[in-house]
DNA sequence: TTGTATGCGTTATCAT
DNA sequence: ATGATAACGCATACAA
């Protein structure tokens, strides 16, 4: 069913029927009347792509994730889908699966006119991106890292992570832990690394790096980073960059028949769903990913809309202190 | 940059264009060269938008998801992802935030031939989700719920529930709580609690409605729903219809004092990705939401291409038996 | 106020 | 083997 037989049922021309479908133009009442009428009555729904084409504009903004089942991802889509709700627009989704050649492949292929603008969470973005992004027509807005000539959206790790650490050290901490992730992660390892060693050089305390893990993501990498570290020593506290890593932490030092807080305290990043149930509740710091997307969804439509926005912005954090850091006494 | 340009720069026409991206019909050789070097040159893509008006193909699928930042959606979501790969499509997710409405809305829009097919993952199918889905003509497959007349990929639920109050029984316990949801979530709400029921039965024991509270998916709905538990009763074993639940009703059970499983054994259903670092692990059983996923997608493309599928699949579940379940003495 | 005709960028048909 | 052209379904400029 297309517009052409609408207009034959009833009785009118086809551009009268795109008139009255998108309120434009002037329609007399009585031949309005009828075309609704026929449109209910056949259910009528007009062509999407049809319409993308002659209007250059799909309503579809792409999204570009490294891993949809993640928190972090899953909760930045909700704040896009948000926004884009009250844009009427849809969300296309590159689940790239951490594939780099992936990631390049979804921005040219969305690129094409698919989709009206690009948001692109990407964990590390290499020479290549940047040169794909460059050749690319439709506005792009960065999440999680800052990209030189693009709107980017991103989390203070930095200060997050440094102020995760002055409140350990405010507890009386000394030989502090550090549980990381690997510097192709800018902003989880780089940035928050650098806060440790900065808390730390500022409080006039030594690195020490057999206190200095290096792991991946996940729980278990957390795990094994502990034992590691409790391998060569015993710190009084920990900060792992991800509350996962300090989960995993936790279980390990618990198989020392080490406890948490009162032996090693431990701090985690990222504020997860769970990790306010944890036991013992995980003191952490809360990124605020949902708003993170709210920004980046919104600084892609007025992008799209009047072709500038501001080129950086970041968003806030705020500490969780709950039970997994104790006071250390002297 | 379109085909005709292209075309024009090659010195050849636009249909000898067409035909060397899409490898179809026949080109000379030196054409063809001349015709990818000039591509290779202006780094010409082609626009999806009218490739999908001209083809009525779009290579895209649909997903209609509840709520993306959930474990279960975001799973399922992946399985998806990991087949689309495969043949070279793209996904576009309409995350609906549980409003039946939103539900509807993306169901029409969707199909108006910009997706080439959906899945649909609904908690709950009214009459006006059949509906509309009955005059839409794009292939739908279902999840999470059996609909009539559309293949649908479920969770066993009621034998998964089953074989948990079975380890239960099994465990010696005699008095069994039940932490539920509403039945608006045929899956969840009714058949898990009809197999808590049945079980029960079964093992000639009494259904006590003070040892039976229902209440909402979240974290603190668990607290509530145990809360209410012990106001009446101490049951030694309850079932949680969920992990979130269970981990609610922990906290719960251990703010009055009991822990667990020592004094209360409690089960949850899911396995989430911090079941088994809870403490205590959590018992639960797995549903294996990502291969449910890879399933639907399947269905999906083969319904696309063959028009045809088997309508009902049920996807495996795993017990999990970890330490949140203790045997009771008598 | 309405209708006709054209074009959006591609593919496919049909001559050549 | 290649090129001209129509068609996909819609919106709009222009004519009426």
């Amino acid at each position: 069913m297309k517009i052409k037989d609408i207009a034959k049922l009833a009785g009118v021309s086809p551009a009268t029927v795109s008139r009255v479908m998108n309120n434009s133009g002037y329609v007399i009442d009585e031949k309005r009347k009828a075309v609704e009428k026929v449109i209910a009555e056949v259910g009528y729904t007009p062509n999407e792509i049809a319409k993308s084409l002659k209007n250059r504009k799909t309503n579809i903004i792409g999204v570009i994730v490294p891993k949809i089942s993640t928190e972090t991802a899953s909760r930045v889509v909700d704040g896009i889908t948000e926004v884009a709700k009250a844009h009427d627009c849809q969300i296309l989704i590159a689940n790239t699966d951490l594939q780099i050649e992936e990631e390049i492949k979804s921005l040219k292929f969305l690129s094409n006119r698919l989709v009206d603008g690009i948001i692109m969470m990407a964990t590390e973005v290499t020479e290549q991106h940047y040169k794909v992004a460059k050749g690319i027509s439709v506005p792009i807005v960065m999440v999680g890292q800052q990209v030189d000539g693009y709107p980017s959206i991103i989390h203070d790790d930095y200060h997050a992570a440094k102020a995760m650490m002055k409140h350990i050290l405010a507890k009386g901490h000394q030989e502090i832990g550090f549980i990381g992730v690997s510097p192709h992660d800018i902003a989880v390892g780089i940035k928050r690394k650098q806060a440790y060693l900065d808390a730390l050089s500022e409080a006039k305390l030594e690195v020490d790096d057999q206190l200095i893990a290096i792991g991946n993501f996940s729980i278990e990498s957390g795990y094994e980073q502990m034992e590691k570290i409790l391998a060569h020593k015993q710190p009084t506290a920990v900060m792992a960059v991800t509350d996962q890593l300090a989960i995993g932490a936790i279980h390990c030092i618990r198989d020392h028949r080490l406890t948490v807080p009162e032996d090693i305290s431990i701090t985690g990043m990222g504020d997860g769903k769970l990790s306010k149930y944890f036991i013992p509740p995980l003191t952490t710091v809360r990124l605020h990913h949902k708003t993170t997307g709210i920004m980046a969804a919104k600084n892609l439509f007025t992008l799209i809309e009047n072709g500038y926005v501001k080129n950086e912005m970041v968003v806030d954090f705020s500490l969780r202190i709950r039970e997994s850091v104790d006071e250390k006494e002297k």
